[in-house]
DNA sequence: TTACAAGTTGGCAAAATTACCAAATACTTT
DNA sequence: AAAGTATTTGGTAATTTTGCCAACTTGTAA
């Protein structure tokens, strides 16, 4: 693959593929409007809290989210609000099949 | 994993997948001015034929692009231009790291 | 008809992703 | 200090993705 085109997408394709698990869409969705716990989020989705640490440690990587510690709790907030401008697109393709 | 939330972003997370890809953030940027046939698009990127027609394929899938026949070629376009500010989101969150 | 060019599909091996468990870390509370 | 809770990290197996080659299909042109 030619390392000019490589270079000039890679970075941007690692975004979307942070967004490309079920789990991290609704993790985004669920914590548009208040910050939650890696456990609370566990719970709701039903997987492991090691699991749900990491999709979030995906999306933190990613500056899509960002956490804060308060106790031995780490509370995730959206960092970049346009992500959810992408849904909606993303519903307009769904809604062509 | 719960259900309920699989079947609400599964779907959703596939178009994100469709875009998680160098290659296919390439195609996505050289046709959204002008239609590309795949011998086009895969000597540009310098990728064997039958890969970028799998890339393509993934993107028409998803209804992202597609496909008309002229003679023996197949030419792209977008179908969905709403794609193009995906990216602008893509680059503030790069800008960030 | 024969040869050629464009595109697609199947198969395979390498690489990446995912989810669980177990163990380690960080911080609280008793 | 000891026990308990929340989170992270390492390891591993199962699954998915990716890219090439070879073979096949489709359509063109001699």
């Amino acid at each position: 693959m030619n390392k000019d085109i490589e270079n000039e997408f890679l970075e941007k394709a690692e975004v979307f593929k942070a967004l490309s698990h079920p789990t991290r869409l609704f993790i985004i969705d669920a914590i548009k409007d208040k910050r939650m716990s890696v456990k609370e989020l566990s719970e709701i989705v039903e997987i492991d809290i090691s699991t749900m640490s990491k999709h979030l440690n995906i999306l933190k990587n990613n500056k899509i989210i960002q956490g804060e510690k308060v106790k031995n709790f780490v509370y995730y907030r959206l960092a970049i609000p346009c992500v959810l401008e992408f849904m909606t697109c993303a519903v307009k393709t769904i809604n062509k099949k």
